[in-house]
DNA sequence: AAATTACATACAATCGATTGTATTTTTAAA
DNA sequence: TTTAAAAATACAATCGATTGTATGTAATTT
């Protein structure tokens, strides 16, 4: 019989130096693999062992050292984010939705912010792969038009998806919502409040998801008889300064809209802000307004702000999912599939109704 | 002379075994310990040979690995994030001031939710162990009553900084506002206001920052000669549904409030909705509101709801440089100090203006 | 009781980097 | 030219776990 306990209290007393298998495997007078392999509950080792092993372990305090296991197995047990901005609600629940899928798996999540800057984002890329992830979910960044630092990822067998806004040229999975529909559907719902003159905010050119909205935009226009502007057209980066900017500029031109289309939210509101604080104007009856994203200041301006469904979390979750079954079934990399994500037009105050008097009135 | 890279081409290709220093070592005819210290930038490497390891390195596609250089070192360059739900603004820009200033300095960032729960709480920490962080950054979840799980951190030497929302028990740094004073600000200035009767949304009582608005507010009251009304405070989670419940309440009794200072933004806007559009009251006429931590939907609400600034990436970023600081110095744990981040009171519409007739004669 | 099998545990290499010490090469001084 | 000192590089152990192989012991079969 040994007398193991005895010198226990001694080495909890020990700091810095964290307890190791080897340690255990000291006291017990057994060899570090029998601990290794008790403690993950192989069926090599005794059952009476491996409850004297445990036993041991908690009594010393032990915890398990995973970036050494990591090193030995080859595998990180780590997926990387890169969004561009943390803070705003729409990538904030993605990430929420990635996390909770992510640990539901075992799996840890580094994740990195662009500030839709390129550099930032290759700098990023390169820190996820010196870490090892073994996967990447990424929105990318406005400024980004070069992948190489994306492709990397593809090259070296390391599953990469897309959420939101992807990179057509990259060979990976993405996960979107239709948003040439979307934004279709939108348009059709302004046109059938009898808007004429309708309005659209646009993003950086290089993203597909602005790129579609337009699209989806123009060919609700065309559909329905209506001619297409330029000129209603304002394109930007859809911050709150972009939005107050954009709407000032539509309101002074001599033929204004009657309605407005914007890409997200945020600009969405500021226009509107925009509109009740300094014009005459007022939404929705001399001009209706529609954003894109749902996101919760939506449901708080008055009068409501009509937009587009776009659950964050969701498409964070079926993302996640999706890299963590390429990153375990080691095929199917490297496919352009793309996942589309229900989205769905919200209709609130803000676009319905006829349109006033003054706007007919502005008309040639 | 020696010619080594016409092989390269043939290790470029090699899928899945990753270039490692050996490699570069066995290329060269060199020692793995000499390609390490060229790319440290030892002074033991001529300036040259580094030249060269650095040249071959790059060709080669070397990208190195840090889990292993961290074993070595036993660091693990990474920082642990604990809050309650990423997606809450007041935390994603928390999240994103940590960000920043950990990636600055060279370290990452592992980010889990609590969702408010104790258990998961634990979870979360035990991983961050396993991961060997070495710092963690929390705020706690509403249902932590018991602090082992965060303890054992300061016990094993890895120093721990809250932010917001603190557990006393624990002797570790925390990084907060002045609830208290903040919260008898905005009270003082609903009485000056001439409010008669405030009520208050509180959070749960086991967290400080509840705790201490609910203080402040109570402390204004008694020094501006008003009375405690306990029938005016209203406690919960201060979700969107007990703002709703808590208002349909309050206005119930008959002694109704004429103004509310709720502990959070997203109580406040929900109340304010709810009695703009299920009660005949106006805002602030009838009853003035108030919340905390400016919130987006803070400044798009109409009226604009009067709030406590707080920035949160502001409280992140400093929270990180005294985590990074404690790790670095590796001195000064364990200290119960006190960083008071500024706050300040927005005054905006939904507080301003005298109290409606009605409420006078609602008076006995 | 001898031989065979199954079981429990020990040994030793390994993952990819770092780092103290030893050795070789180069340079400078005698 | 010889030798000491300095510079450049090689050797080898290490971080903490995992895992294929070897070894020893107990259980089973003949």
């Amino acid at each position: 019989m040994y007398v193991i306990f005895n010198s226990v209290s001694y080495i909890c007393n020990m700091k810095k130096g964290r307890v190791t298998i080897h340690d255990i495997a000291k006291h017990m007078k057994l060899d570090s693999s029998t601990i290794s392999r008790a403690l993950n509950d192989s069926p090599r080792v005794k059952a009476k062992t491996k409850e004297r092993i445990r036993q041991v372990a908690k009594e010393l305090g032990y915890k398990p050292n995973v970036m050494a296991a990591n090193l030995r197995t080859q595998s990180s047990k780590t997926i990387g984010v890169i969004v561009p901005w943390i803070s705003r609600y729409f990538f904030s629940s993605a990430i929420s939705g990635i996390e909770e899928v992510a640990y539901s798996q075992g799996y840890n999540v580094i994740i990195c912010q662009s500030h839709d800057e390129y550099d930032r984002e290759v700098t990023n890329a390169y820190t996820l792969f010196a870490n090892r992830v073994e996967g990447i979910l990424t929105s990318v960044a406005m400024d980004t038009i070069k992948y190489e630092h994306l492709e990397q990822f593809i090259e070296e067998g390391i599953p990469l998806v897309f959420f939101d806004r992807y990179a057509p040229e990259v060979k990976a999975c993405r996960v979107v919502i239709d948003d040439f529909k979307t934004a279709y559907q939108v348009t059709e719902h302004l046109i059938k409040q009898g808007r004429e003159r309708i309005a659209h905010f646009s993003g950086p050119g290089n993203l597909n998801i602005y790129k579609d909205r337009f699209n989806g935009y123009k060919k609700a226009l065309e559909d329905y008889g209506k001619v297409f502007d330029p000129a209603m057209v304002y394109e930007s980066r859809l911050l709150i300064d972009d939005g107050i900017a954009g709407i000032k500029h539509l309101l002074s031109l001599p033929d204004r809209p009657d309605a407005l289309f914007s890409s997200n939210d945020l600009a969405a509101i500021a226009a509107m802000k925009y509109i009740s604080k300094h014009t005459e104007f007022t939404v929705p009856k001399d001009i209706a307004v529609a954003g894109f994203s749902n996101s919760p200041g939506a449901s708080i301006i008055e009068p409501g702000l009509t937009t587009v469904d776009q659950s964050g979390e969701e498409i964070g979750k079926i993302a996640a999912k999706r890299l963590i079954d390429e990153i375990k079934r080691d095929i199917d990399k490297g496919t352009n599939e793309v996942i589309t994500v229900n989205s769905k037009l919200i209709v609130r105050e803000s676009s319905v109704g006829k349109v006033s008097k003054l706007v007919k009135e502005a008309k040639p």
